[in-house]
DNA sequence: GTGTCGGCCGTCTGCCGACAA
DNA sequence: TTGTCGGCAGACGGCCGACAC
């Protein structure tokens, strides 16, 4: 497949462009969001960095230089983005077309209005369920729970016994997939039967994924799948050495950076510790508009086993450069903390500003944009660089 | 998996490094060999940049540059070399860990005995066939060919009625497969039953696939598969863009080659358009010690249907750069070629030195290295920059 | 409310030789 | 010599309520 011109990058061949966005969303989970087309955004090659080592189960080795030298974090303009699903597997991903802004219009950029975006929509009428060994069994169908069947099913016709329809809900692939949707047993339950098999089969699931459905406004029923993190289930690519794929990452950003020229990435909500396109404006509140000191204490938010949200409570216990050696002066987790939780072990020690919510007795930010910035950029310095520590009064 | 240190690269968890090799190269195919560890051999980046291409179904882009510059032929220490096959798959590749050799040790390397390295051996006690619809239907088993069974499975007890035996097989992740062989039927024929089915469906095989049986010197069956070139087979990775990827690996050689240092990379013998590593001996031989022109005759092997070798015979048309901008005199694919024969449209237009046997009157080069080199070495250049046309004669 | 099981059909897997290419 | 088929027997898929947690 010859492309026409440009570094954009099409979908391969055959995949739908018009691929449905509240399933994309609810597959991806609640937190995750898109920055909006168009909108300007900070990209951290770091935080890239992370996705493509998990991806391929290989830390970044401590041979690589960052090479050739690029800044921890871009900013740039967000001029596509797409979503999709992995043929193979279902798994979501965006794909994004990103255009470093030049130092005269980085500085331009920090007096527009602020874009602080509409978090992304979960949708209202849908459930979750994990899987169990019955469920995936090739003995029987899948048990609905009982609510969850009543809030997203259409209300089957109770004169009939047993009472029974069928379904029709389409995957991310807008795929068709066709259920018996029957209230029968003792006591009476909802159950998935002819037709469940076909799509367990299918997709491959095994006890411990989750599927969802989602009926739309539209009346339209939406069936999504989430694997369960299997610690072998990523291989490392037999194509490139992680190695080279970590170069990879940072001469794609550097050499459109030096020129200007769009550049594309991939995110993979589902295989990245944390967004690593982050929209400006929620970079710049912040980074440059909250106050965070050592033994301060925060808020952050965890998807739940159901794809709902959670709150976790901890205590800032540093700040500080990730990776003082090659990445000076980022902002990408440069914040240590520790977890109120016992459980604490599974959540990361290192997290980034705009990723938590500060607890303050008095609201210091109380509309964005409201405090000036002192001093909107530095003057010799095409970049963050060596913004952090002026800006945040650290150290 | 935190690595110890360096930049070689581990297997991925759990793979097996003893991997049979016979079996490995059964399945690469008759016209693959890998260089011998230690030797020194000749990397394109060219031939890799191909490979990916490849491998994601996209070409390179006409504004990728060739950032940072490497040279077209890098001429390294091949430190190792391990075989592998993908899990999910059965996909065989390897990982090599390529050194480029510093000005002052290329020189001196040319005066070093030739090494020319034996071929590799295919082995000898083998069959391959192409499954048929009946062979891949749930509803029969395995026809053998008569030959075959003969040849490479162990003889049938013929006093039983009908003669039948259980054969283990094992395949290149070593894992065990039982099938029951069986001479039965009118006319008499060699069928696999019991146990064929289990294997179909685990691999994944439809007809069209290849399957390949050695009876080894250790009286061991091992048993590989080759699927089909299926056109939409190969997805574009999710994971790094393939502009990233090609840019990877490009800063991959160059970082190595500047710091002559090790780096990784992965060769996949069938889906790799052509090999990209090759031995620097037939380098020399190929390009320094044969004399080619405008309008001579050559014969090229290439693989069967069978898994063996046939020759196609054809006339150089042209010699020049395949792309003079980002890579000026490269001996990748330098040479443009037309097939004698009329179903020619599925060789490539374009093949390299070492690829061809030219069909000359006289032996030129009577046994290897007999011939000095008139300039063993362009006394300014660290590379083979430049040298093509200077020492062949060209243009 | 729901996960798993025994029971019971019905379909399909899978082994056989027939037959033809 | 070997690819495909009809025939047939048995295994397993898949629908049901029972039962327990």
């Amino acid at each position: 497949m010859k492309l026409s011109a440009g570094m954009d990058q099409q979908s391969p061949e055959g995949e739908k462009s018009c691929l449905n966005s509240e399933l994309w969303h609810a597959c991806a989970g609640p937190l995750v969001s898109l920055p909006a087309i168009g909108s300007h955004v900070v990209y951290f090659p770091q935080g890239h960095s992370e996705q493509v080592a998990a991806s391929t189960n290989k830390e970044v080795d401590g041979q690589i230089p960052n090479y050739p030298s690029v800044s921890p974090q871009l900013i740039c303009q967000l001029h596509n983005v797409t979503m999709h699903a992995d043929i193979e597997t279902d798994e979501v991903y965006a794909q994004m077309t990103l255009q470093p802004l030049s130092p005269q219009e980085q500085k331009e950029v920090f007096f527009l209005p602020a874009d602080l975006g509409a978090p992304s929509k979960q949708p209202t009428n849908y459930f979750c369920k994990t899987l169990t060994a019955s469920d995936t069994s090739t003995h029987g169908g899948f048990s609905v729970p009982r609510r969850a069947a009543e809030k997203v099913f259409p209300p089957l016709d109770f004169s009939q016994q047993p009472p029974a329809q069928e379904l029709i809900a389409r995957d991310l692939h807008n795929n068709e997939w066709k259920f018996r949707h029957i209230f029968r047993g003792q006591p009476k339950r909802h159950l998935l039967t002819t037709g469940w098999s076909v799509f367990v089969s299918a997709k491959r699931l095994v006890a411990g994924d989750s599927v969802l459905f989602i009926w739309n406004e539209k009346n339209q029923l939406l069936l999504g799948i989430r694997r369960a993190a299997r610690p072998q289930t990523v291989m490392p690519s037999s194509v490139l050495s992680s190695d080279s794929m970590h170069l990879g990452l940072l001469a794609a950003a550097a050499h459109a950076a030096s020129t200007n020229s769009r550049f594309t990435i991939f995110y993979n909500p589902r295989a990245s510790p944390s967004e690593f396109v982050i929209s400006l404006a929620k970079f710049v509140r912040a980074v440059y508009h909250t106050r965070v000191s050592i033994g301060m204490r925060f808020r952050m938010l965890f998807e739940t086993e159901e794809s709902s949200v959670r709150r976790y409570m901890g205590t800032i216990t540093g700040i500080c450069d990730l990776d003082p050696a090659r990445w000076p002066n980022s902002h990408w987790r440069s914040v240590k903390v520790g977890w109120d939780e016992s459980t604490a072990g599974e959540r990361q020690p290192r997290v980034s500003l705009w990723e938590i919510e500060p607890l303050t007795t008095f609201p210091i930010y109380p509309s964005p944009f409201s405090l000036r910035l002192k001093r909107p950029w530095p003057p010799g310095l095409p970049s963050f660089s060596g913004m952090k520590n002026d800006e945040m009064g650290l150290n």
